[in-house]
DNA sequence: CTGAAAGCGCTTACAG
DNA sequence: CTGAAAGCGCTTACAG
């Protein structure tokens, strides 16, 4: 059995009887009770002696009473994701303007009985939920059968369903790639994109076939994969699509990682990029400028996103409704680098199949 | 204000109603009290009664009341470092054979007052933290200030201070890369190494060093560097020592993250990873297989490290003495991919400097 | 074998 | 203007 965690430690009684009053006048004091009216000396004498006996509130008692924890739990597919680094600083910004604590886990096993978003929901361990589904699983209805009860925002989530949304703007992002690529001269494009079922796979394919059509190019289905997110997917999409008839000479790559790997199969296939093949990927982490050559690619509000999530969810906690957002402030921007060229350039060579 | 965060839930005294039996009798019998002695058949009341109603004990009454809130922390610098993903799986999976949940956090800032270290742990919501403190901020008095009384275990720290701590075995790593690129043929070799501050840099360079003592080789001291694990210090030390008198022909680098800005600065360079120069690291992520070439690495037990920092923290948790431990199964392996060259090779092409 | 009761540290109507 | 008291949902000596 494990011993109490920490030696006896200043109470709001202990508070009290040091500043002369009762506890009731502590607590009004501390939590700016707007019904109190107490002469401005007992507040100092209170404020005093929480400062001499360095008082905290306990949050156990405090979460006891009041029927909420001062908690919220920010779930993702896996936190090592780069991309994730800024939705957490975008969470608990907004979290911490409201003295809320975020409680980091990786959303996995939605199907299993005895999963981290169960066990992190029980009973007064968090007021709420924001939560990035895994691209495999993209079915939010699992939610509402395992937690009927905890106010949730779904985070990358574009569909209006049950519970609230806040999602970026996944079509503009990839619209702006291609149009890039479009007005360096590319008029044979590609997609690398995402698992179908995803809401961020379909905006992004749908910006993606817009650049397109008021370009009045033609989508290559060919040249279009929806593998996933991940480097193993993108080493995949691209092989596949090197292995089509015609070959694009520009990529939009769905997503960084994906990008990635890429690379990384180009470089196997003794394929030069950028001077055969452009590459523009959708997230802006520290390995684009990192990698060789540097990746250009589609910057996205991710901080905003994360602080928008929390407000949300705020709010969901507040006042039971529902809300699904789209963040577009600041709007998705071009970082250039180094894996795109125009076309057709002097000299330049192309893809040629042996 | 926050509005109670669920509708009604069965507590305690539902269940016991609903048994037929008080409350007393069915925490004991959820608690498996060992003093309690009940007829098999009140038992199985309570246990179907539980059930029937979906009773989940309440956390904050259990924690007021036992005075420990069932959470630990683990805070690290950069929770998007890929290292860190293994280390998370590792707590987490030990501290659940406990039935405590982990909340994940960064751990910065920690000279400013109102800190995350600070807000976590304040009275009850937190009975222990594991701690990666930032290589920056190596001193870790800062923690016995801040939270005199809180069960810590420091994470990556070798040196036996005023806190408990885990370490894998950094030495070993290096001397291991070392004498992998030694047996190869190379007897030119540089370091380039973490923050001479930290304590795995140390021990990292230790090894190095005497890898090439027992190999009877000199360490150069143009050939190491000691700037970071992230990819910019890594293309800075590739700088420098590219602007040595001589030059090495294989490098150990001391972390994976310093390796890809090794590996980009070298392309940028012209100079050829593996034929060149060879390459290995310390740590083996996701990356090292999606980047080109692919890195050999040296795999280290870092699942372990977290399993272990859980174990400990329980440990001082309960009876609040102080362990050092070093993580040392599996022993560190090498993963063999394409970074790295035999020295000297037909054909090799050394570094010229122009 | 089982139950009544105290108390963990708070907040908040209610009374004065 | 301030205080006494109830009660949030648990656990656990103690009594029977």
């Amino acid at each position: 059995m494990l011993q109490p965690m920490m030696k006896p430690v200043a109470r709001l009684r202990d508070v009290a009887e040091r500043a002369g009053v009762s506890v009731s006048v502590v607590s009004r004091v501390l939590n700016s009770d707007p019904n109190l009216r107490v002469r401005e000396d007992t507040r100092q004498r209170v404020l005093r002696a929480v400062g001499e006996l360095n008082y905290t509130h306990n949050h156990a008692a405090r979460a006891l009473r009041l029927r909420r924890s001062g908690a919220i739990a920010l779930l993702v597919p896996d936190v090592t994701n780069a991309i994730f680094s800024e939705i957490f600083r975008g969470v608990e910004d907004a979290a911490a303007e409201q003295d809320l604590v975020v409680l980091l886990g990786r959303s996995e096993w939605l199907d299993e009985k005895n999963n981290v978003v169960s066990r992190l929901s029980q009973q007064g361990r968090i007021d709420g939920l924001i939560i990035q589904l895994r691209d495999e699983e993209p079915s939010p209805h699992i939610l509402d059968l395992l937690l009927p009860d905890m106010p949730t925002v779904l985070m990358h989530w574009h569909q209006r369903g049950g519970l609230s949304s806040v999602a970026i703007d996944d079509a503009e992002a990839a619209r702006l790639a291609a149009s890039f690529l479009i007005d360096l001269g590319h008029h044979s494009l590609g997609l690398i994109g995402g698992l179908p079922q995803t809401s961020t796979a379909q905006a992004r394919e749908a910006g993606f076939g817009r650049a397109l059509i008021d370009a009045g190019l033609k989508c290559q289905p060919e040249w279009m994969t929806r593998l996933g997110y991940t480097p193993s997917s993108g080493r995949e999409a691209f092989r596949r699509i090197m292995s089509a008839t015609h070959l694009p000479t520009a990529l939009v790559v769905a997503n960084i990682n994906a990008a990635v790997g890429v690379l990384s199969a180009a470089r196997d296939n003794g394929i030069e990029v950028p001077e055969q093949l452009s590459l523009v990927a959708i997230h802006d982490t520290w390995i684009a400028e990192h990698i060789s050559p540097p990746l250009t690619t589609v910057r996205m509000p991710i901080y905003e996103l994360g602080a928008t999530a929390a407000r949300v969810l705020i709010r969901v906690m507040d006042n039971g409704s529902k809300y699904h957002v789209l963040v577009r402030d600041p709007a998705p921007v071009m970082a250039v680098r180094g894996s795109h060229m125009p076309f057709p350039r002097a000299g330049a060579c192309l893809i040629s199949r042996q």
